[in-house]
DNA sequence: CGTTCACGTGCTCATTTGAGCGTACGACGC
DNA sequence: GCGTCGTACGCTCAAATGAGCACGTGAACG
């Protein structure tokens, strides 16, 4: 009687779906009003969430991307990812997402190991006071000394350790030495050993990522120079994880560079139980995927422009 | 036990909407995945959708703003109301909306009086064929023989009548004539009359409005001077309906003009029982209030912007 | 011309959801 | 310390909804 092009049906998949969700009307009634039977208002109400008609958005600053967050856990077999909608202060909103991460965390942990910069700075800030009851920070990698910016390093980790009811145990040593043997003395050092013995220790582990270009800390903070950088990059280094250039596979780069590095290794990190990853950033992709794929990180906490770019790799 | 802040509540809520339309989980899963009773599930969604951390959007160039209609309705006792939503293409979208109106208008109009314009033109090309079955579609002002622009005046009434599978009846006189006496001599012939007589008895009109500045139609076509215009508006003109220029309550600003003025008189568009006004921009807001205050019309299309310029007068 | 297949339809029934209600708990004033 | 109020809670019950099914229709094909 009444023919039905696709179009009509289209117009009346508007219709309903204002009926229901503007007017909360209910499927019956708008089938009544329509002269439909209220199941084919119940499926043209099921195609038009399909259809991309009706949007539904969750408008929060703390929202996340389940659907995104199951592909990553999938795709590269992560115990858990938490990623935050795309918005203008992304890095913000990443590290309130590790912060609450953190937050949630059980079993909680009792001895935490951090590395420091940045972002990891930002995670201090937005976790809130309580979040844990007497949880020892310990630091993972060196650097605190000849850091010159205020609020970093150090005072990263006695806020997250302030804010956890519990201390902090800094590691009192320079990120990079220049000569090996330094980095084997200073390593079997008392003080030093000790916290390295603590930070191996910890049940979990939470850090961040540099990009290997001038901008990295390492290079802010001297101990690196511009050219040395230049140097890692041509060898194939992405970014720094704690202090560590690696390449695309996650491997060091520089072997000799590496064993000047004071801190946690690389394998350590990949053993541990929880190894939280915190990345932010466009310019961040690269050194993500290389953690990502290397196994290096149990959980990561990141944006969705930075998840896309892992799930699209092949 | 555990202390609830109105922040943790907010957190939650973020949660569980994701869980819910994101992950189309149940709200009896949700509870027992968060630990909380189905119910507080429930009445948390309801919270999200009020306080807006949930938003529902109907995508789509014919979705409309039933609430404003309704508004629109209640507010100047109109018979009913029609609202698109606020994009680049405004006046597009409203002439669609306005055939869309047309062609679900019930019952089905025998004659129909048209006035002409863009606005009229465009709804013309947004009617779909076969919108009626034997439409006698009238033209209810004069101005066929002087416009200059292709493809408006007596080509609209025909579209409308060929789509509609009938016949169209143009009104073969000026808009408006230099003389009193040519005016009159012209409304009572034969032909003329005769035209006028059958849109009187039309079931229903469809007509728009112009501004009252130098980019009306009306000059363009050559009726009227840019100085005539200037001074209507010296007078109170806010623009012309149908080809009559009226003041913000509706009244004809210039009776002399208005005499002179071929066509349907206003108080016959009062009087009818469907006058369907289409109206789209900002430029069209005042005239727009001047004829659904001074009840010219009993159907209002048009988009949210002039439609809340309407609702916020006092 | 008959057969098959895909699809849309209206239905039954189980699940899911929201309205309404009595209750417990905490804040506040006495 | 005690009563009162408001709020949020868990629950009952009825309404609303979605999954699954049998049927009819129309198109493609033999």
């Amino acid at each position: 009687m009444t023919p039905q092009s696709s179009e009509d049906s289209e117009l009346l998949t508007v219709r309903i779906a204002e009926l229901y969700y503007d007017e909360n009307k209910t499927q019956d009634e708008i089938g009544a009003l329509l002269g439909v039977t209220r199941w084919k208002v119940g499926r043209l109400l099921t195609q038009a969430r399909e259809r991309g008609i009706v949007r539904i958005e969750i408008m929060h600053p703390r929202a996340r991307r389940l659907g995104i967050e199951r592909e990553l856990r999938e795709r590269f077999g992560l115990r858990d990812a938490v990623v935050v909608p795309v918005s203008d202060d992304v890095r913000s909103r990443v590290a309130q997402a590790a912060a609450d991460y953190l937050t949630a965390l059980r079993p909680v942990p009792r001895i935490l190991g951090i590395s420091w910069g940045r972002t990891l700075d930002s995670v201090a800030d937005h976790l809130s006071i309580g979040w844990a009851t007497g949880v020892t920070v310990v630091q993972i990698n060196g650097g605190v000394s000849l850091n010159r910016r205020p609020g970093t390093a150090s005072t990263t980790a006695a806020e997250i350790a302030q804010k956890g009811r519990g201390h902090a145990i800094l590691l009192p040593s320079p990120a990079i030495l220049e000569r090996l043997e330094t980095a084997r003395a200073i390593s079997t050092d008392r003080t030093v050993a000790g916290v390295l013995d603590r930070a191996a220790a910890a049940n979990a582990y939470l850090y961040s990522a540099g990009v290997a270009d001038s901008s990295s800390i390492l290079v802010d903070s001297g101990y690196l120079s511009e050219e040395d950088v230049a140097e890692l990059v041509r060898k194939g280094a992405v970014g720094d994880v704690v202090g560590r250039y690696i390449d695309a596979n996650g491997n060091p780069v520089d072997p000799g560079l590496d064993e000047r590095t004071v801190g946690l290794g690389l394998e350590q990190l990949r053993a541990a139980q929880t190894a939280i990853f915190v990345v932010a950033g466009d310019a961040k992709h690269d050194i993500a995927r290389a953690v990502v794929t290397s196994k290096l990180c149990s959980v990561i906490v990141t944006d969705e422009s930075t998840a896309a770019a892992l799930l699209e790799a092949s």
